[in-house]
DNA sequence: CTACTGCCTG
DNA sequence: CAGGCAGTAG
């Protein structure tokens, strides 16, 4: 078996035989309507995560009457480096969009520039917004829309897999006989559903297949006219998206006779969705192959962007030449010189996609979340884990983790209180019962809750942990602790205190402090 | 009956 | 942190 794998990766007769396949410009046609399709999806997804953001970021900006690379001050540091960061992207997009010489979509380009200034922006945000006082009336039907659209992309990412893999098949067809990876049984036991099956059909039978086309491809195909009839003037391949002249090759032109292309635009996946596949790139522990459920949840999880020289976060690249190539035993697929997806990682995204439980990355957001809702409700969890397939099993687990940080929470408050309380009596010394960021309290919560430290405690936290420990301290000093649940009339006056979560936590994987600053 | 909380245990 | 349990609210 493992024999088979070194088999596979050996021998550069296959490389160039992908290659020359991927120059195929039959397979290329497909490849880009996929990505356009998965461009407009995502297009549709950052409408549903982004928007709300969006506009209060507009109407904050209006009342503070300044733009972020105007303000000034410690505080406001990570904005105005972010806000220099867009400025060159935009910049550098700006000359790109001029190359096209393309009318019309002018709109939707802002858009995801839009878009990309959004998240750049939630990823630094690591103050709490607790002015925002009421939750939000439409948080359900957005959410709804959210959760419909997820899936949605899902299917449609596995669809660009596909292409991927149908690439590798055809390669393994080349180099060894009835090439099998072998999963993990359970794996394919799952219910995942026709995402899964896809893939995981083209990888157990090694044979190339076309998984569960026309339905499919039929509804996407009407809901891309459905968002190009938004902009009825516009034409439905826009260039950017789409080989110069993609479809009218014949289909079955043998390959080796097409004429070599110099250029053609590949666009990548959008930095929202990088993020979200990105935690595949950064476990070198992990076997190159077919990386178990066991493996990934045991690595470490939490998202690090220290590759993202290798995978820029630019929604274009521009004009770019795709071809496939081998670098340390695994194959990557390289525009422009930029790797952007290897086997490895290409396995990873499914697995991102479909996988049933919750990861360790998972619980890593569910701890920083708890800097801000003590109690959070199963719909709060499912707005802010847009990753997650949540069923009974799932919502149920999330809310013991809750349970458990809690009652993690309130064991040091009554600690701490009682010892203060001791140290009042003994020392006749009146505490300070503070949680300052001094405190040894401080650290322990950090410890629990922020291990990594990559996260700013938000000062809100600290205020909530204060009026713990004060009530903590006030029920003992008073001797209510006698009674067998004076904890209740604490944990009451605590789960009024939960607070609105920053946007940065809607999007998908961890939202880490200076994350994209290095 | 479900959903959720909290307590206890390993 | 998860499993099991009792209790509560709807």
């Amino acid at each position: 078996q493992m024999e088979q794998e070194e088999g596979m990766m050996e021998g550069e007769d296959e490389l160039t035989e992908v290659k020359r396949k991927c120059n195929d410009t039959v397979l290329m046609a497909e490849w880009s309507q996929d990505v356009m399709k998965l461009q407009a999806l995502q297009e549709k997804v950052w409408r549903a995560f982004g928007e709300k953001a969006e506009k209060e970021e507009k109407k904050t900006k209006r009342l503070s009457g300044t733009r972020c690379d105007e303000d000034e001050g410690t505080v406001e540091d990570e904005e105005d480096v972010t806000g220099e960061i867009f400025h060159k992207r935009k910049d550098e997009l700006q000359k790109d969009r001029e190359r096209r010489t393309e009318r019309g979509r002018e709109g939707d380009m802002e858009g995801i520039m839009e878009g990309s200034r959004l998240w750049l922006e939630c990823g630094g945000l690591t103050r709490g917004d607790w002015d925002g006082g009421a939750e939000d009336e439409d948080e359900e039907g957005g959410q709804k829309f959210a959760q419909a659209l997820k899936l949605e992309l899902g299917s449609a990412v596995a669809r660009v897999i596909d292409r991927v893999l149908r690439l590798y098949t055809e390669m393994m067809d080349h180099s060894s006989p009835p090439a099998t990876i072998s999963f993990h049984p359970s794996d394919q036991a799952q219910d995942g559903g026709k995402v899964r099956d896809g893939w995981m059909g083209l990888l157990t039978r090694g044979r190339v297949e076309e998984p569960m086309k026309e339905k499919e491809d039929g509804d996407r195909e009407q809901q891309l006219k459905n968002i190009n009839s938004s902009h009825p003037n516009l034409p439905l391949h826009h260039p950017s998206l789409t080989r110069p002249t993609p479809l009218p090759h014949p289909p079955l032109l043998p390959p080796a006779s097409q004429p070599k292309e110099t250029s053609s635009s590949l666009p990548l996946l959008h930095y929202s969705m990088q993020q979200l596949f990105s935690r595949s790139l950064h476990h070198p522990q992990l076997p190159h192959l077919a990386p178990s459920r066991k493996d990934y949840l045991n690595s470490d999880p939490f998202l690090e962007f220290s590759s993202h020289a290798s995978f820029p976060p630019l929604p274009f690249l521009g004009h770019l030449d795709p071809s496939l190539t081998r670098h340390g035993g695994e194959l990557y697929l390289t525009a422009g010189g930029i790797s952007f997806l290897s086997f490895e990682f290409v396995l990873n995204l499914c697995h991102v996609y479909t996988q049933e439980g919750l990861s360790p990355c998972h619980l890593k957001k569910a701890k920083l979340m708890f800097f801000y809702t003590r109690y959070p409700s199963s719909n709060t969890l499912k707005t802010y884990f847009p990753d997650v397939k949540f069923n009974r099993c799932v919502t149920s687990q999330m809310i013991k983790w809750f349970s458990n940080f809690r009652e993690f929470f309130y064991i040091q408050m009554e600690r701490f209180a009682r010892q203060a309380v001791r140290d009042a009596l003994t020392r006749g010394r009146e505490n300070q019962l503070r949680v300052g960021r001094d405190t040894e309290l401080y650290r322990i919560l950090n410890m629990h809750y922020n291990k990594s430290n990559v996260y700013q405690v938000p000062e809100r936290f600290i205020e909530v942990s204060e009026v713990a420990l004060r009530e903590f301290y006030s029920a003992i000093w008073t001797g209510r602790d006698s009674d067998p649940c004076w904890k209740k009339g604490i944990y009451k006056i605590i789960c009024k205190l939960d607070s609105p979560l920053p946007d940065a936590f809607r999007m998908p994987g961890c939202p880490v402090k200076n994350h994209y600053l290095g």
